[in-house]
DNA sequence: CTGGATCCGCGCGGATACTG
DNA sequence: CAGTATCCGCGCGGATCCAG
């Protein structure tokens, strides 16, 4: 089986949330399932959409959401091989709310920019007073 | 500095879904932001009520979430030292897509360890076709 | 009580090479 | 095209000790 695709998955403790990170909390996982929310892509489509993912991970994040029933993967016997990722009915259920944080990721970025440049700076005046 | 509080967040990509992962997507910030939803909580509360996390990782979760502007700190001075944590206006615009992705961890719950069972099961008869 | 400093193991994830 | 196999660095996170 190659590499344990129990990886990410499997128990955490009772915070729901938890789970969530669990599923879809990694590296590449939630990227993947935006990609897919314009319908099926192949392996390669999705290679090429998401920047800087290597074909190592790509396929171990695809496996993992196969196995947690959040992606299926269907085999088209084609020469070449042609392969074809979808997302299920489960992931319907959170694209709103998935939605919802990334539009507040948008909305929030100058905040929070602001926010760490003020925490940093609180930071190291003390430690410099001239300079 | 001690420990580079940058750690998770600063740069990604500009995929609005990693950002939010950058923010609350390592082992225990998520779960910090639940326990501040009813209300202030003291340092050694959150380490009793978050199970299995060290002081160390509560500390830098609670920093990293301090940085970024969505929990604040306030040091009481009295003797012993007495600091309470709280969530920002920030976090209230999340309170809902958070609590729908553990609403929906929970109905899921079921349809996922049946699907992790049936990935496994089948990846595990070919191999050994008796025993 | 609320941390910081240090040490260290382990697993994530990148690079590369190989295959049906 | 769609993976798999192997090697390996690095950073997350746990354990422990120390401090204001």
């Amino acid at each position: 089986m190659s590499q344990r695709n129990t990886a990410v998955t499997d128990q955490v403790t009772d915070c729901p949330i938890r789970e969530v990170l669990a599923l879809i909390g990694d590296k590449w996982s939630a990227q993947v399932l935006v990609e897919l929310g314009d319908g099926p892509r192949r392996f390669t489509q999705l290679e090429r959409a998401i920047e800087g993912v290597s074909r190592r991970m790509l396929t171990l994040s695809l496996r993992n959401l196969e196995r947690n029933g959040l992606v299926t993967r269907t085999v088209h016997p084609d020469s070449p091989p042609r392969v074809e990722y979808a997302t299920t009915a489960l992931v319907e259920e959170i694209r709103e709310p998935l939605e919802a944080l990334s539009a507040w990721a948008r909305r929030a970025a100058p905040a929070i920019t602001e926010a760490r440049h003020a925490y940093d700076t609180r930071r190291e005046e003390p430690v410099t007073p001239r300079a």
